[in-house]
DNA sequence: ACAAGTATGTTGGAAATACAACGATTACTC
DNA sequence: GAGTAATCGTTGTATTTCCAACATACTTGT
């Protein structure tokens, strides 16, 4: 799909967390209105340059996109990935002045779509129930992301990983309402969302296990309620 | 201040990070087309319960509202404060069917002003102008938020202190745009922050300093790009 | 100037974690 | 069904971090 040349797949657009809920019949009239500018990206080229003040949110239509962090010393640290439907650069089109600490760059030819973010904001006559659904859309994604990044933050800001791993799982066990659940990781997978050790963290699991804490089979997890940490 | 009875001051809310940009003249027509929800809370008084599906954002006029999280075991943690003028609850309002994993308490007797989430996003012939800032207001709030958690997360999925340390301060050097610059914090702040034990960084950090990769007195630190982590 | 309090650096021992290595089990491929 | 890869638990050692305690410099209030 090169994005610059041929029309967007309005099937695609519907799709994405950023346009869903729109009909198919309505994204002609919404695209005229905020105006999308759309270019396509070489293989590592950079889309986004640490250091700018952006105003617009960045939608990807196909390829793959990588958010990097270059610090101090020039180490590079790859942030997040944005896949086709995933959007990009949205914390930063919204804060006027805010000065990009990342850059994006097409880690596959891409094609992407710019929306300003003022285009997403003002009123136009003709298409302000559009709109509306586009900034519910925004915001929800904003919201969404909160939550995840506080949920993270919440148990990486525990000292010991007996600890992250008591607030992991007492928040796997709230979401499923139950004290029997399956999380969505491996172990290694699980070391890595809480940033300990793998080989350590199974150790600290199957300790919980032998205190009668919980017992676990896989990624099947269940939690003993009767004891207190 | 009680809001139920009294009408709440202009001059406060047009300095808040919600009504920001909105004149006083202005905002008598948008209060009337939000229709705000204007609630009086007791001391300890549980303002929204962990479980509910929330549509509405809150606005602390006056008291504090402390964000609690309580996790399977029953054990409380203190996420986060909402003093007058700061919202909460924004990152649930915006997601229907998301259910509240904190509750909030007013840890002093508090004023709120509750804003339905649909009332925000929906147009009014008269007041879209407004409705546009505000929506604004609220994104940028979001976004900003979003930012500052990303950033702290980036420090704190480092593994050792030493790293935590670099992540932070090269962080800041980026902001300041300087190799030399100030932090907001004192140690204890600042081992707070990252989730480390404070001699231990203060250790660390004279380690770094005799090794030569800075120098620091007090909040002060001045990087040197020389070295290499 | 003095006392009390605060912030910072320093140290040593206890505890926790990372790391590397390996065995057992399961899943997958040919 | 044999061979291979992946996952998970286990162990021992080296390293790091925590914790408690204390010395020193600096601040603040009287």
């Amino acid at each position: 799909m090169s994005a610059a040349g041929t029309q967007v797949s309005n099937a695609f657009l519907k799709k994405t967390s950023l346009f869903r809920g729109t009909t198919e019949e309505e994204l002609p009239t919404l695209l005229g209105c905020i105006a999308p500018v759309y270019r396509d990206f070489a293989k590592n080229e950079i889309i986004l340059h640490q250091g700018e003040d952006i105003t617009a949110v960045g939608l990807v239509l196909s390829g793959r996109v990588q958010i990097i962090e270059e610090d101090f010393w020039g180490n590079r640290n790859i942030i997040a990935d944005a896949w086709p439907g995933d959007i990009f650069g949205e914390s930063y089109a919204f804060l006027p002045g805010e000065l990009l600490r990342v850059s994006a760059i097409a880690a596959e030819p891409s094609a992407i779509m710019m929306i300003d973010a003022r285009h997403m904001l003002e009123i136009c006559s003709s298409a302000c129930r559009f709109h509306t659904r586009l900034v519910q859309n925004m915001l929800a994604e904003s919201a969404k992301k909160n939550l995840a990044l506080t949920r993270k933050l919440s148990h990486m800001s525990k000292r010991s990983t007996r600890e992250k791993l008591l607030s992991y799982l007492s928040s796997q066990s709230l979401v499923a309402g139950s004290d029997q659940f399956e999380i969505p990781f491996n172990r290694q997978q699980l070391a890595d969302y809480l940033c300990v050790d793998r080989s350590a963290m199974s150790n600290e699991l199957c300790k919980m296990r032998d205190e009668g804490m919980l017992t676990f089979d896989k990624s099947s997890f269940h939690l003993k309620s009767e004891i207190q940490i």
